[in-house]
DNA sequence: ATGTATTGCGCAATGA
DNA sequence: CTCATTGCGCAATACA
């Protein structure tokens, strides 16, 4: 369903700082002391005023909320992934098993053909001895309906 | 009015305040101001001697430079992998297509095959017609092998 | 305008 | 010790 879409947004071009508090095992935890980028993109300097804002920003029970929502979103499109991933991989394996049957059984119905053509060549040759031992070409006795199918079978066996 | 320590409801255990600067290949340039934010965060204060240590940890030349390393590693194995993710799925298209043309290629040989054996009824008939009008039934000329292929073909012809 | 789903990225732990 | 892999959180988007 959904495609990749290409959507290249560089976050390239706006030297944004971020600041990510993050205190993993380490022990660490410390508030975010906010830096200020503007967000209207223009470069100035933050007055240390209204840091409020900031604060509350990442304190907020809003915040806290969100963040922990999306993470579970997170955790949860990323095991999807990872579980498709598997999935498709098993489906490679299931076709590559099936594709050896198939070939198999190419392979058996090939022979079978073959073993068919030729005895039908042999009786064809009997028959031709039989009647006309010199006869290039006899049509066969009743009435011999011509099945024509476009075969080119080139099977030589000599028994 | 401040706010020093957060709460942190369940699944937290961060709180590294790592200031990011995204100056690589913009021109800006904002050092990378880490943000020791005040060691004191909950009160526990460290012994000096150990702060050195982290704040040489993550000042160190050494310690960015193994980042930056890190991340190129990470970036380089996550495409890899989706990479492979592609490769794989790619591989299915062309397992299923294959499958598809051996499907085909197994339906042709096994009416091929089902014209031949009518055939040889229909001239083991005519024989049995010519030779003994009033045979019940003739065993066919030739060696029916091993046909282990439940095909029911049930083609009558009769001009 | 709001909520989830994806995606890129960095960090740290761990594996080889 | 260096590089590779993996889980995790954050933030920006993409979707609905």
């Amino acid at each position: 369903m959904s495609k990749p879409s290409q959507q290249r947004p560089n976050t390239d071009q706006n030297g944004v700082s971020v600041i990510q508090t993050q205190a993993h095992s380490s022990g660490l935890q410390q508030v975010p002391q906010l830096v200020p980028v503007s967000p209207g993109g223009g470069g100035k300097a933050i007055s240390p005023s209204k840091m409020k804002k900031t604060s509350q920003d990442k304190d907020s029970e809003e915040y806290r909320q969100r963040r922990e929502r999306n993470n579970l979103a997170v955790k949860k499109s990323r095991m999807r992934s990872k579980q498709k991933a598997q999935d498709t991989q098993q489906r490679v394996n299931e076709l590559k098993e099936e594709n050896e049957r198939l070939e198999a059984k190419i392979k058996l119905l090939s022979k079978e053909l073959s073993v068919l053509k030729d005895l039908f060549l042999e009786h064809a040759h009997n028959l031709a001895d039989n009647v006309q031992p010199q006869g290039t070409e006899a049509s066969a006795p009743g009435q011999n309906n011509n099945n024509s199918n476009n075969n080119n079978n080139n099977n030589h066996k000599h028994p």
